[in-house]
Order: structure tokens, then sequence, then C-alpha cells
DNA sequence: GCCAACGTTGGC
DNA sequence: GCCAACGTTGGC
């Protein structure tokens, strides 16, 4: 089981949005290191909600992975933003996954406080100028935030 | 609102 | 294939 980072910029679909709906299609994601890390991911990977461009950004939750190598429909829309002419049904260029809410931390992990935990080079979401989307998280990472966000409930 | 740090595009 | 110009992301 691997750990991810997404990210979403609350104002376009935050995690309570997702705690409505459940589950959603990562659709929109237009860049190849991104999208080859959504290419990697299996069900029952687990990923932390991380919202973006907003004071301050933070981890706000997790959701699961729980299917895998879809192709985003958003591709084959001539109407959407993310619509891309050179994909066809047989040949997708953009692969994504479907998520479903987990939880929805009880005091989120703001960058700062991420900034104090982890390096750049343990955690590429506290390095500067950073702009991937989606990327892997380490195990050790992951569990040092897990055990944050568990001790913040009591 | 500014701007650093990218990623992409396109001329050559 | 190089790289300048441009566009976008996202922290501050």
């Amino acid at each position: 089981m691997n750990y991810w980072l997404l990210k979403s910029e609350p104002n376009d679909y935050s995690i309570n949005d997702l705690e409505r709906e459940k589950t959603v299609i990562w659709d929109g994601v237009r860049n190849y290191q991104a999208r080859n890390f959504l290419r990697e991911m299996q069900p029952s990977d687990v990923a932390f909600f991380y919202h973006s461009n907003v004071k301050p950004p933070a981890i706000v939750g997790l959701a699961r992975i729980i299917e895998s190598q879809i192709a985003d429909p958003t591709q084959f829309a001539p109407k959407s933003k993310y619509y891309d002419p050179k994909a066809t049904a047989d040949q997708p260029r953009w692969q994504t996954v479907r998520v479903e809410f987990l939880e929805k931390f009880k005091e989120t992990l703001s960058l700062p406080q991420l900034k104090a935990m982890f390096s750049p080079e343990e955690f590429a979401v506290v390095k500067k100028g950073n702009r991937l989307s989606v990327m892997p998280v380490i195990p050790e990472v992951a569990q040092r935030i897990l055990q944050t966000s568990s001790m913040m409930l009591k």
C-alpha cells in the first residue's frame, strides 16, 4: 500500500465537496509527471488531501484510491477546459483514479507546520516553488502525519 | 497583487 | 535540439 498527496484548490474542489459526494474521479490533471504518478496508484492506496492557494495551505484529510487506470473523461469533452484533441478512446493520454472520502482531520496540518516537521528532500510539498499537484509520500512521512493528526484529536 | 519557479510552445 | 518567450501555479 502506497501513500500519495493530492492538491486541490478548495475554491475548485474541497474536502467538504468530497465528503458530500463520497467519491470522485480526480480529473483535470494535465502535467505528465503528475499523470505518471496517477498511473502508479492502486486501489487501497491512501492519499493526503491538500488544500492549495488558501491561507494557510494545509493537509486537511484523507482519501482512498478505489479505482485506478481510468481514462480522464474530460480529455474527450470538447467543451471542457481539459479537452485534449489528440486523445482518442483507443489511445487516451490522461489516466486518473477514483478516490473516496475517508476522513477530515479535526486539526489541519498547515504548510508552516509541515515545513517544521519535514525537509524538502523527504517531502516535496514543502519545497519552495513546488508546483506538482500529485506526488508520492514516503511511508515515514505518512506515518508521522497520521500520528500527528491522531494526537491532535485528543 | 506580486513574483519565483517552474512547464510548455514554437522559431530557428 | 536549443532556448527565449510565454503561461501557469501557488506561496507570500
